[in-house]
DNA sequence: GATCTTTTATGATCTGGATCACATGCTTTC
DNA sequence: GAAAGCATGTGATCCAGATCATAAAAGATC
């Protein structure tokens, strides 16, 4: 049921790169060549505005998929920086095609991928639609977004990190969260 | 390429359903049991928050789907109201479901269905951290988003109704967009 | 270990959008 | 055609969060 679909895929189709922080992986508007697992280490997907402001789309840690749908994009339609040194499995674009045309079960597999990714994005626009700070931050921590720092949930949930900050403790005073160490932050 | 991947799936599949304004085709947490295109008519997607405030998560119109991902979902995530009277298909999940295990153009169809539904969300929450109402209107009207009512836009990229009509007319008078009649702007 | 960068954190100020209030016109319905 | 309901506006007020400023602590870099 919940096996990995890309077990299916011929060993030739994958290659492990490693990654230092900074480093980018693929940049928006580029071709687009395969998908990729993260093995350890964590990379964000975002997006730079007009401005100088980024936004983060997407977090990626351990055993997590990024860049699924660029199989069926000509071009990467966001930045893939790495945020923690790490490494990552690149699986080639051209072997998803042909082994979705072949196996029926990596095919499965794949598309229930995708129907995860939808339901996550929706779940997503869900929360960006909370309107005060501290009830949004919270169904972030619910939903387990908070597993890096303060400024990056920030950035995640459309919120300034000071406002961020501010909210944190409003919750702690309010004894919905608890304070466990600089940055560090739990439900209660 | 972009031919219909339902065409692939047993007549018996689909069965028309006439719908009135303020139908429900299926609510929140209900099991799913298909999915559906929009024949004319219009539908909407919402979640219903905890308080009476509801939130658009989708619009489907002539030609649409909606409730994909619910094939690989026990339940529904969001409630189906019927906003133009009209007639939608309903697509039996099990179909699909067969249908994907047996016929390789179908399943491709239906997962290349999913990705550009990843890159439309992807790009919503985009549109959404714009923090200008004017700039996120703007991208939203860029995106063809702008079209029903007045709103329902406003609904649809978190600012009250209020904020809306006022950068709307903002950007008329930026000489941005340009007022061509009761709740109908273009770009200009 | 000195320097630089990033994250954490808080305080002060300001503003854009939420909220409240209200009027009008268009549909729908009875 | 009267009444009800909804979309379209606009005006007044208020406040939550953006922005600016500052500082300390941790981590990275040399």
């Amino acid at each position: 049921m919940l096996s990995d679909p890309f077990s299916h895929l011929p060993t030739t189709a994958c290659r492990t790169i490693d990654m230092q922080k900074g480093d980018v992986l693929f940049r928006q508007n580029q071709t687009t060549s395969g998908l990729y697992r993260v093995v350890f280490g964590s990379v964000t997907l975002q997006r730079s505005g007009l401005g100088g402001d980024t936004l983060t789309l997407h977090r990626a840690v351990s055993g997590g998929l990024f860049a699924e749908a660029s199989v069926f994009s000509a071009t990467y339609h966001c930045d893939a920086i790495c945020t923690e040194a790490g490494s990552v499995i690149k699986i080639e674009k051209a072997d998803v095609v042909a082994t979705m045309q072949s196996n029926l079960a990596f095919s499965e597999g794949f598309t229930r991928l995708l129907a995860v990714q939808v339901q996550q994005y929706r779940a997503h626009i869900e929360l960006l639609a909370i309107p005060s700070a501290k009830e949004r931050i919270l169904a972030a921590v619910h939903a387990g977004y908070f597993d890096a720092t303060v400024t990056e949930l920030a950035t995640r949930i459309n919120l300034s990190h000071e406002a961020c900050y501010r909210a944190l403790r409003g919750l702690c005073d309010d004894g919905r969260m608890i304070r466990v160490g600089r940055g560090k932050y739990t439900l209660s």
